[in-house]
DNA sequence: AGCCAGTAGTTGCATATACAAACAATGCAG
DNA sequence: CTGCATTGTTTGTATATGCAACTACTGGCT
């Protein structure tokens, strides 16, 4: 066989990143159909959720937690602050933006609750309980965690 | 404590999307970062390579494996069409739109091939072997089998 | 006070992604 | 052989994503 063919089938066979781009696409397509009905996208839910749990957010902080560039959270706070589920909020430094979560938001997060139980029973089932453990002690390597 | 924080550290804790989009953000940039150079991003290496493998490739086929969107395929085909990597072919079938590689896009995959190893190395070592097992699983179990 | 390096966010640009709707070609039912 | 459901692809629209360049603010050094 050539050496091109063999260079292909090996990254065929082994590439990493074809296989977390396409688990990544089937993953968000769950939460994402699951949320739909209520106007929201997993992306966002994981701002809403991370905002919940900080209380005061700063766009930095979010980001470093879920290893995101500070242009794609500015924009998604800019939709969601539109979308009214989140305001920003004065800071002590006048180069933060901080923000919070809305009574809107709050309760857009209660009921997307239930929905998001049952997307996760459904990325269980696909991961299953081994490959859920797995990805959870990766993503602690990449540094993710919220205390 | 509250029924509503509850919700969110048990979301904060197990959430699989959040992982999963997380694990794609790092190792997509991964790969990125080291393609730069070639001027090329991993989601067109992918589609390259499939389309090598195929030798002529239709959208929807590949689209099958990869689980991608049909229309997030045509638009890196015509991307891809620009920068001379791959030319539509005719086809049979006047509804399909069969395209494969050209001779330069064949040299950018043999340079690229160097680059991809020593990407993979990283991810690799990321993942561990255990994880980039488990990750070959689940990928398997979401029909990626590329013969 | 005034400059300047560093830090926090935003904006310009390009690609990636998907849903929904439009389009185009095929092939079958009558 | 004509209408029509089906199939394969593209287009319209919106969000997601990241790099590079820019703006805005702070705090220190002089």
């Amino acid at each position: 066989m050539e050496e091109f063919d063999k260079s292909i089938d090996t990254i065929v066979r082994d590439c990493i990143a074809v296989r977390v781009r396409l688990l990544n696409r089937a993953v968000t397509g769950l939460y994402d159909d699951a949320l739909r009905p209520l106007g929201l996208k997993v992306s966002q839910l994981n701002i809403l959720v991370a905002t919940a749990k900080l209380g005061v957010a700063r766009p930095a902080m979010v980001c470093e937690v879920l290893h995101m560039d500070t242009s794609t959270l500015s924009r998604n706070v800019e939709r969601m602050r539109k979308n009214g589920w989140i305001e920003t909020v004065a800071g002590d430094d006048g180069r933060m933006q901080p923000f919070q979560l809305t009574g809107r938001g709050k309760r857009l997060l209660e009921r997307a609750f239930p929905v998001w139980r049952e997307a996760q029973r459904e990325a269980l089932e696909l991961l299953g309980e081994n490959g859920a453990a797995v990805l959870s002690k990766i993503a602690g390597r990449l540094g993710m965690r919220v205390k």
